[in-house]
DNA sequence: TCCTTCTTTGAAACGCGTTCTACACCCCTA
DNA sequence: TAGGGGTGTAGAACGCGTTTCAAAGAAGGA
């Protein structure tokens, strides 16, 4: 009996697909894209390489897999311990650095994942949907402060705009071009030309 | 001899490597990324595979190198026709509007093209680097009325927020997430955020 | 003209993503 | 107890990016 994944969430594997993801994120963290070879990720994890394709329809969609359950544990950690800044600019800023610091703690694993995602193929379109629509509900779900009302639609725009700062600054860290700490930085400072100065509204 | 490219120079190429770029060009246009086969392009370009492999350093780069024509040729195109919008704000929704166009009217080179800038390897960086300042300077140039005076810091900062938007909805695109028109729409929107809805600055 | 060095060539070889095939297993229903 | 559909397995096979290698040109320099 095979977990059938609803929609929009982003969990839900079974025991097997859970094996082939730890096998993944343990040889990318190590050797990054290319030492994920999808046959020791089929060794490692115990399954045949029949299986592997079976749960995922390529090296890619495999690691696209591996960032979902990144954000899954980041929404987690979100729910325990709340962003502490005064401002929401300020929690806008943690947010994305804790986000930046989650993939590039481990560099070859998060350079590995990333190029995954913006690899473009129309096989991974579901999964990246579900993946941007679960980022984006992170990130309001981050940024709202403790008596704030809902997030407006032009809040949301300037939030798709900072987190498509996000993505390209990172694909330029994994192409060597930026430093983890220049991403977190560009964001901010893209944060503060799109809210102003003061970081209020 | 050979020609040296020099830095920050995107075109110099000699005759052997322009053959190659044409013919990685009339393969990518019909069949994409897949289509663009190393053997095939070597055969069509009339050199040995080795050759193509002195040039370039992965068929990602190849790729690069197409991109950085197609950049060239819009930068002739401005030179002869400026924008026409009044404001500044509607010169760069119009440059950008180019941009995407120049991309998306041969899908599958424009698809093949994004992929590989946005693979992220290493050894793009060199290329790509170059490439995104002299996109930088079309861009300047192309938005800059007819009695501006320097572009400010302030201005190239949300210049380079715009590309980032541009390039992420580009990937979406790729991924058939986004139309071209999408494309175009949003990164205005965003433009429209940074700059305020005068469009002044 | 001969030697040296660099480039190009043709072809083979390697690695790995991806697909395919034949077979075993398990659960279900008749 | 027999049969059948779906799933997993082992392993071979295929395609193509990339590397390697020996041999052939090509372009100076003495």
């Amino acid at each position: 009996m095979t977990a059938v994944p609803l929609p929009g969430e982003l969990t839900l594997v079974d025991d097997r697909a859970r094996r082939i993801l730890d096998a993944a994120v343990r040889l990318a963290e190590t050797g990054g894209f290319s030492a994920v070879r999808l046959r020791d990720v089929a060794q490692a994890s115990g399954v045949a390489l029949g299986t592997v394709y079976k749960r995922f329809r390529s090296k890619e969609d495999l690691l696209v897999g591996v960032l979902s359950l990144e954000l899954v544990a980041l929404r987690e950690r979100f729910a325990t311990e709340p962003l502490q800044g005064e401002t929401r600019l300020e929690r806008l800023a943690q947010c994305f650095a804790a986000l930046t610091e989650t993939l590039c703690v481990r560099p070859h694993l998060g350079r590995a994942v990333i190029r995954s995602a913006a690899t473009g193929e129309n096989a991974l379109a579901e999964r990246l949907q579900r993946f941007h629509t679960a980022l984006m509900e992170l990130i309001v779900g981050a940024i709202r402060g403790r008596d704030d009302g809902p997030v407006s639609a032009l809040e949301l725009e300037r939030l798709a705009v900072l987190e498509d700062v996000w993505f390209s600054r990172l694909v330029g860290w994994t192409g060597g071009l930026l430093t983890p700490e220049m991403v977190v930085e560009q964001v901010a400072r893209a944060a503060r030309l799109l809210y102003g100065e003061d970081g209020d509204a």
